[in-house]
DNA sequence: ATACTCCCCTGAGAGC
DNA sequence: TGCTCTCAGGGGAGTA
């Protein structure tokens, strides 16, 4: 499941792979993924050349010289840049045709992947942006700004670390990576926090997706990401999926509970409920 | 405002 | 082998 790092990973690979293509035509084989009317879609798209790449949070972000295409990539959406001679397999959803004899294609297993084109302008206008916080990558991350948002709520911090709207790219994989390295049991409500916490919070943030994107992120169940590039990260997490195993760093058990109706993995010894 | 539940989807894995 | 059932999950929508 793409998070932050994957994301990532896959605009840094569109950009070397792809550079500045026009895009000639486009096929669309599963309407869904359009979050718009589909002849607008291809309408606003076709003809546009790719000048800039770059994400927000989970978002990516392809800027051509009029639009915008914004796409989210939900639980398995990936892309294959290919030559149009190889045949498409029945989980491509969607075919950008290049200029220069390529094919983008857009893969995704579950369908649950996004995408729409926006009239370029200011990223905080974008209707695809509109309900997302900072960058969890952002320079003006700071433990105030958590503080502020999050210290009069009772909502579990891992509910608070998922949730897009104050700080936006954190998933279910790097969220209790996160609570762990910070000593936090995932439910501890946010307002038990002290600022030493958010603090610690901010730093390993920082910390665990920089790392994961050095690693060219994580590849867990049936994410990969784009052209067949499988990501290292998971070999250093230290609780996710690691039901059962010991904990790197007292032994105990790693157990999995149920947090903000999401399969969480955490210490019970390092990790106690403030 | 906050907290649920459902929905979108498919494949993997369990149980029989 | 093959069937049915359950589960996984980001985020938006709808409801209490």
């Amino acid at each position: 499941m793409p998070e932050l790092p994957e994301v990532q990973t896959v605009v840094s690979t569109l950009q070397n792979q792809l550079n500045h293509p026009t895009i000639q035509d486009i096929d669309i084989y599963w309407d869904n993924i359009i979050n718009q009317p589909i002849d607008e879609f291809k309408k606003m798209l076709i003809g546009e050349t790719i000048k800039n790449y770059r994400r927000k949070g989970k978002y990516i972000l392809l800027e051509c010289e009029h639009v915008m295409l914004i796409i989210h990539l939900r639980m398995e959406g990936k892309f294959y840049i290919l030559d149009s001679s190889i045949p498409k397999d029945k989980h491509t959803h969607v075919v950008f045709h290049l200029d220069d004899g390529r094919e983008l294609r857009y893969h995704d297993v579950r369908k649950f992947g996004k995408m729409r084109v926006e009239i370029l302008r200011d990223d905080s206008e974008y209707i695809s942006l509109k309900e997302t916080g900072m960058d969890a990558l952002d320079e003006n991350l700071n433990a105030v700004y958590l503080y502020d948002a999050w210290h009069d709520k009772n909502t579990p911090i891992k509910g608070c670390l998922l949730d897009q709207h104050i700080i936006c790219g954190i998933g279910n994989i790097y969220a209790d990576e996160i609570c762990f390295s910070c000593n936090l049991h995932p439910c501890t409500p946010a307002s038990h926090l002290t600022i030493h916490d958010y603090e610690n919070i901010v730093y390993h943030t920082r910390r665990i997706l920089e790392g994961a994107i050095r690693s060219g992120g994580t590849t867990i169940r049936s994410y990969t990401s784009s052209l067949g590039v499988t990501g290292l990260f998971q070999l250093k997490l230290k609780v996710h999926q690691k039901a059962n195993e010991p904990c790197p760093i007292c032994g105990n058990k790693i157990m999995k509970i149920k947090v903000v109706q999401r399969g969480t993995y955490l210490c019970p010894q390092c990790q106690k409920i403030k």
